[in-house]
This record gives structure tokens, sequence and C-alpha cells, in this order.
DNA sequence: TCCCTTGATGTAAGCGCTTTCATATGATAC
DNA sequence: GTATCATATGAAAGCGCTTACATCAAGGGA
């Protein structure tokens, strides 16, 4: 390995002058600049990460926990906090928790130890609780896709609240009245607020969802079928169904289609998520779409600002759902 | 921050005893021992791993490069490099190459920059020199899911051109005479080898696949879309089309059903990766699945034991390719 | 009793950088 | 010619760890 040593030794300087020609090259004179640029080069030097962070006492890193990996919806996220960060030069680093709060607290560990300047987490297993205090205890940690109540301005999220009532909104809209949810476990705060903007929503425009018309689901296809079957067998007049995300709504599709009914002749379906998935089921799904990568993004420079102590009022911290209308909604059969 | 001196003065020892508790616990008095552990735990002390890795010269962690996060491709096989890593408390740090070659040297070297013990990479805009005289500089290097001719000990892969081949294979048998193959960009290598499956099988069947049944599309659904307007248009009497991933193939299922073709009655098709929506699609595709979760954990092993220079001899690395025979091939009509 | 082991601990020298502070040099001003 | 200052560089002290080596006490064999 060569060393910033046989670098000055080669340019016939010191290593205090070879850190300042990469650190703070105007404070050096111009010939000697070369020289070392040039030792540099010939020696094929790079500097040890390392070390320099040892030194400097910052990584120049934000750490990131996910759930995992092989889902798009941490993927774009992800790739949203890369987006933010890359024109800083500062890096990303990324470590899943494996879906359960030890492994959260685990990796939020392994970030701080790696000296990360700030780590952005995605939590869905911790309990309030738990969060409050290591946010108490942290000032540079971010929360991503959820809000945790008295540390708002760490947080970046998703109006979940706003996309339930979106898609109650649209449902009545079109004229719907008999209208049932397909809902995720109750552990993910998302699933409860999505519940409450659908529920309020409902409330608000004069009609009813009884507990007799929420099923709950555990997010997969499989899961989004056994929910509509014990749906239609409770109660045959449902017209419209949410789905709290689109792989259920599709299961559920799929077993309407099963049953004999025709969607959205028979049962309008909306989901929640907008992956790729919505835009490719036939009949192509309506769904709350989310903008994940502005909201890893986000969750970047929020980052970022934080460790550098900068200013980080003007980054958006809420972002609206959206209705992306496809062909499962339409008015239901009188 | 408390440092291990902070806990030696607190347990009345010198730093190395404390070192020596954390790394080789068995060198140490069981007194002591306790003593440090109490002081440890009282202080909240964790150590800095920056600092740990400098004086070690050894980070215990595996870099990746990908070409992004948001795609399950990369996704699956990530998950798969930290899970084969996660027991030995390694650790990985997955950077992205944003799809250019030039991205995909800058990863490597700020991994490199970075100390990581050993380098994955999904190379696919580098070429083959520029390959070959990187993994002949490091010998940490491993290649993953693609085959780089005289460093097949550090490749791991899916055998692409078996891929090719069953695909084939699958048609022939159900009695296929006039196939089609909708490719991929040149530039990528599985593209080039999935391809010599193909016609490879065709041909040693005895049955031709002439250049004007052979289309190149961009992977996206509207390529796959456009790909089977002009094949179809071409040459009405194709039976079969063999897309090199699923989307194109899902695009291909559209366009035939937009012609009035159904499918597979009047038009068999088979795609490539087995992603999710192969699965999800209706009528569901007939596909080549890659285990891609295994490709990324052998590549974590491999890696794994490169950097500890351990045996790799019993690390697979070739994997094959399977036929996932769902609804989307037929016997061709009469 | 003396010498040699053995086991437990401390001392101190790194690991490869950054940065503070001191120093040297030449330019500028009087 | 001397005092002053800006500019460029070097010396050296860290950053928080690990580990080779030295040291020391206790135990065992002669």
């Amino acid at each position: 390995m060569v060393t910033i040593l046989d670098v000055s030794r080669k340019a016939g300087v010191s290593t205090a002058t070879v850190s300042r020609v990469l650190n703070h090259p105007d404070m050096v004179d111009e010939k000697t600049r070369d020289l070392v640029r040039l030792a540099s080069e010939e020696l094929g030097y790079r500097p040890n990460r390392i070390a320099r962070d040892l030194a400097r006492r910052s990584s120049q890193t934000i750490g990131v926990v996910v759930n995992n990996f092989a889902s798009p919806y941490y993927g774009m996220m992800l790739d949203g906090v890369d987006e933010a960060l890359a024109a800083s030069g500062w890096n990303v680093i990324a470590e899943t928790s494996r879906e359960t709060a030890a492994g959260e607290l685990r990796a939020i560990q392994s970030l701080m130890d790696r000296q990360c300047d700030a780590i952005v987490v995605h939590a869905n297993s911790l309990e309030d609780e738990a969060l409050t205090e290591l946010f108490g205890k942290y000032p540079r940690l971010v929360l991503m896709n959820r809000l945790l109540e008295p540390f708002n301005n760490r947080c970046v999220h998703l109006d979940n609240e706003l996309g339930g009532r979106i898609a109650a909104g649209h449902l009545i809209a079109k004229g719907h009245v008999h209208m049932a949810m397909i809902a995720g476990p109750e552990t993910f705060h998302e699933v409860r607020a999505r519940h409450r903007g659908f529920a309020g929503a409902i409330a608000e425009a004069g009609l009813a969802l009884p507990d007799s018309r929420i099923v709950r689901a555990d997010f997969s296809l499989e899961g989004g079928r056994g929910a509509l079957a014990h749906l239609m067998q409770r109660d045959s007049g449902i017209t419209a169904v949410f789905a709290h995300n689109d792989e259920m709504a599709v299961g559920a599709t799929e077993e309407a289609d099963r049953m004999g009914l025709s969607v959205p002749k028979d049962l309008s379906v909306i989901g929640f998520d907008d992956m790729t998935l919505a835009r490719l089921a036939r009949p192509a799904l309506t769904t709350i779409g989310q903008p994940l990568r502005a909201i890893g993004a986000a969750c970047g420079r929020l980052a970022h600002a934080l460790s550098r102590e900068a200013d980080t009022s003007k980054i958006q911290r809420v972002f609206d759902a959206e209705l992306i209308e496809r062909e499962t909604v339409t008015e239901p059969r009188r």
C-alpha cells in the first residue's frame, strides 16, 4: 500500500504538504502542488479513507437502515438517498434490519460505530417509546417514512392519512356506498394512518365502515385473495375495496375474478404504493402513489444538512399521496 | 464520545487490557474481565470502528457495486450477499454505478479507499479488457453474474447460455418450429449468452432462427410491445417468442392481445428472470428463473473467503437457470 | 534455594492521515 | 537597514484503537 509518506518522500516535501494539496490546494505553492500531484500519480497513491476519517473525526457518510434490499419499496428510497448525496461526494452505507426491532437497533448501533455523520432509519418494528428515546439521545437521526410526534423536523414521510382519504374520496365520488378495506398488519404505523384517513373520509361523507368490512392480511398476494374471499362471504353487497398495498389489491382482483366477479364492473379495487406491478397488472390497478424516490432524497438532504449543522428549514418533510387512476375503479352497478 | 481510555481509567487497567477483553477475552483474568465489562457498561462505551479498522488494517467489510438499488434484480442479490455475511459479523457496504463504466470504476475505487477487504462487482458497462486489467491487479475482486474468462474462480454467475437453451428446448418440445427472439441490448453479455444458447439449441434441433426473427429492444414493456409488432409484421407465421426478460415478454403478450392474437393459443411467450411480475401477470408468464439470492450469497461467501485467504474451492460459482412453467406456452396451432 | 515457566498486565509503538503551531523566506514599508 | 507582515512549509501531536514486547508475580522442578 502506498501511503502519504511515500508520496511526501518522492516529492521531497512533508506529509503535511501532501495532505494540504489534497484538501486545501490553495494553501500551497503552485510548483509544490504540481510536484506532489506528479508523485501521487506516479505512485498511484490513493488516500486511505479510514485513516482520513479517523483524523478528521468525520466520515462524510450517511447510514441508512431499511428492512431489506429486495423490495423496490426500499430500493427506490435508497436510490433517492444515494442520488441526493452523490453530488456532495458523500457516501451512503446501508444496513438491513431483517424486519425486527432488535435488528433495527443493531443496525443503528452498527452504523454509529462506523461513525456515520447521520443516520436515516426506516423503522417499523420499533415502538414509539423506543424511538423517542433514541431520537432524544441522538440529534442526527432521521426517520424515514414515519412520523414521530415530538421530532417532526427529523421525520420525512408520506401523508398516509391523506392517502387513505384520497382513496375513500375517489370511491365516494364514483358513487360507492358499501366499501371495504383490506388492511395490513396493525404493527405498521402506515397501516394505522391509512385506516384513519379512509375511515375518516367515509364517516365525514355520512357513510359507514363497519368492522365487518375490515379484514387484515399480510401485504401478500395470497393474503389479498384470502381477505377478499372472507369479505365477500361476510357481506356480498360490497362494491369497492381499498387494499393497503398493491399486491393485496391484485390478489383481491384475482380472487374476485375467480368468484365470477368482474373488476371493475362488479367490484372496484384500489391499491396503495404504485409499485411496478400496479402498472403491469391487468386490469391495470388504480392506486395511491407515493413519491418514494423524492422521500429518500429528502431524507438524504436532511441527514446531510444535520451533519453539517446547516439550515434544514427549507427541506420538505411531508409528501402528498397521489391518486393514480387506471382501470380498476368505476361506478358501482345499481 | 467515550473512548477506550475512559474505560481503562474507570476500570483501573491499561487500554491494552480493555482491548483484550473486547477481542481476546480468554487472555485476561476473569476478575479483570468483569471489572472492564462493568466499566464499559456504565459508561456506555462503544468501540470506534474506524479506529479499530485502522489499527487492524482490515475493515471486515465487503463492498458491493450494483447498477442501482431500485431494481429487485440487484436488491435480491444484495440481500443474498448481506445474508451470507450476517452470521460472521461482517458488513456489506453497497455503492451504485448508475449504469456507466465510469461509475463502475468510481464505485470500485471508492470501496477500495474505504479498505473493503473484498469487493463484489456487478459490472455490465465495463468492457472485458478493462475488467481483465482490474482483476489482474486486485486479487480480492469478485464478479457478480458475469463470466470473465481467465478469472473463472472469481466469477459467480447464472448459466445464461443454458437459460437460452432451456427456453428453446421447451418450445421445441411443445412442437414449435417458427420461433422468434426479442433480445436485449447487445452490450449486455447476458444477452449474448442467452442468444447463443437459444440459437444453438434451435440449430441442433435442425431448425432455423433467421435474423429476420430476431429483434432488439431495451428491456422495457414498451420495447417488448414494439418488438412484437415488428416481428409479426415481418413474418406472421411465428408461433412462439422468447424474450430476454420478463418485462419485454409481458409487453409482447399485451401487444399480441391488441393484435387479436391470444396467448398462448395463437402465440406462446417465454420470458427470462422470473421477477415478481412474471408470477403476477395474467396469463402468468412462463419464464426462465435465476436464483438471484443464492448467486448473491455465493458472491458474499466467496468474497469473505478471499479476504481471509480461506479455501474457496467448495463455493458454487455457476448456477443453473430453471424453467418456470406457467401459462404462456403451449403447443402451436396447426 | 534458585532458576525457569507460565500467565496476566502494562508500555509504547504503530496504523495513515489532519491540523496546530512554529519557523523560514522574501516582500513591503519606514 | 531594520521592523513588519504575508506566505509557504515542516515538525509533531493527535485521532482511538491493536499488538509486539517487556515486565512482574507466582508456581514448579531441580
